[in-house]
DNA sequence: GTAATGACTTGATCAACATCAAGGTCATCC
DNA sequence: GGATGACCTTGATGTTGATCAAGTCATTAC
């Protein structure tokens, strides 16, 4: 029997549905994976195939369209890597695709055998609950990601972030340490580090903030969050 | 045995953990969960406290934080209407909450045992796969939207918003009905329908587009699809 | 008929940010 | 010691899109 690659076993494991598997489930699973290389523009499988495989996309970009009547094609997802694609027709039981997957440059995506996979789970509440548990984390942060991200202005995406990372219900001074370059938060809260900088410069003269290299002090918690009016 | 309102059955119908219970099981369930009526600023547990229940919010706010050392207080979370919360608590089957809620306003919550849900989940796989099914579908929802919102302007949004609605591969003129009035559409890409309208004309200048009142033609599909450098 | 309403458009103005360009500071390397 | 390169800051300028205000239709109300 032929092993995984341990790369791509990596990528396996860093996704939420393969996370929290055992060793010896993880194994089973692996049993029924194989990798596939795709040209672009090569399709991986079409509408009303039998749906025996979901996949994960390792490398490259896969177009998830649906075919209507009269040949209109209407694209319903594009898959980066690291996500997986048509688990969600996979368990739930359907028969064949719905949707057609195509390469749209050359791609690297792994074939997950849906009978292994869903022998495990359904072997295995706990694993089951594990998994649930996984993803219903990642929506809470991604919602919470969304929120912030529609705050509609610098300041309000900066604040939140420094609230997030202190957050005293106290009214007193605070190191918020930051961990990583100004530049790499910037991009984080989305903004460029000249607003960034200026920002914080704002900030600053306003008395709310003091701007260190490795930190920065917080010198009024409570009047920030107003500014949030949460 | 008091029944639960059906007012709130409806509401955890209509959360992905509950959405594909089937009807024992939901009544199972059921057995388990109460109402809480919250005042603003009451605390619904506290950390350390054993984890029995999870909680699924139906009006108000509740604020979810962290206690560490020296009192500080960390805000985790803040959770809106129509979520679950310590879901993740309970399905990893942690013995106490590492966190605090707290009420925010004024709000109702229903509690729903854990043992009884974890109950029901692992003896029905099909359930636990359903729910799985329904997160990760969710998830992929969510990041699309994400996606979509993350488009540096107006056009792009819009552009991205059309050809989701039609996308042929094909080249040929299309029409996007917009069953909803134009201002629903532009709140729905994140625009005043000011620039909405302003942005549509801007595309039919261009003559990318054509707009009539019910719909719209899409004169170029494949043109705009460069825009978006897909 | 006239008035009132609601959806959309159009124009003018303004604030927020990105972008471009030019320094400044600091650590590392030769 | 001087050169290099990362990172940050600052200033000048241009674009985008929100906001305010006014105007057009079409529909419904009186």
């Amino acid at each position: 029997m032929q092993v995984l690659n341990p790369d791509f076993q990596e990528a396996m494991r860093s996704n939420f549905l393969f996370m929290d598997i055992n060793k010896e489930d993880f194994a089973t699973i692996l049993q029924g994976t194989s990798v596939c290389e795709l040209r672009a523009g090569e399709i991986l499988f079409s509408q009303k195939q039998p749906a025996t495989d979901f996949f994960l996309l390792v490398e490259g970009k896969i177009k998830i369209s649906l075919l209507s009547f009269e040949g209109t094609q209407k694209v319903v997802d594009i898959i980066n890597p690291g996500n997986t694609f048509a688990e969600v027709i996979i368990l739930n039981g359907m028969e064949g695709y719905p949707v057609n997957a195509k390469a749209l440059s050359n791609a690297t995506v792994l074939r997950i055998n849906a009978q292994k996979y869903i022998q495990v789970l359904s072997n295995s509440s706990e694993a089951c609950l594990k998994v649930i548990s996984r993803l219903s984390a990642r929506l809470h942060w991604l919602m919470n990601e969304m929120e912030r991200l529609s705050l509609h202005n610098a300041s309000y995406r900066l604040i939140s972030y420094l609230l997030e990372d202190i957050h005293h219900e106290s009214v007193e001074e605070t190191k918020v340490m930051l961990g990583a370059p100004k530049r790499i938060i910037a991009s984080r809260i989305s903004v460029t580090p000249e607003t960034f900088s200026r920002t914080l410069k704002n900030l600053t003269k306003d008395d709310l903030i003091e701007v260190f290299d490795e930190h920065i002090l917080v010198k009024n918690p409570s009047k920030l969050r107003e500014m949030l009016f949460i």
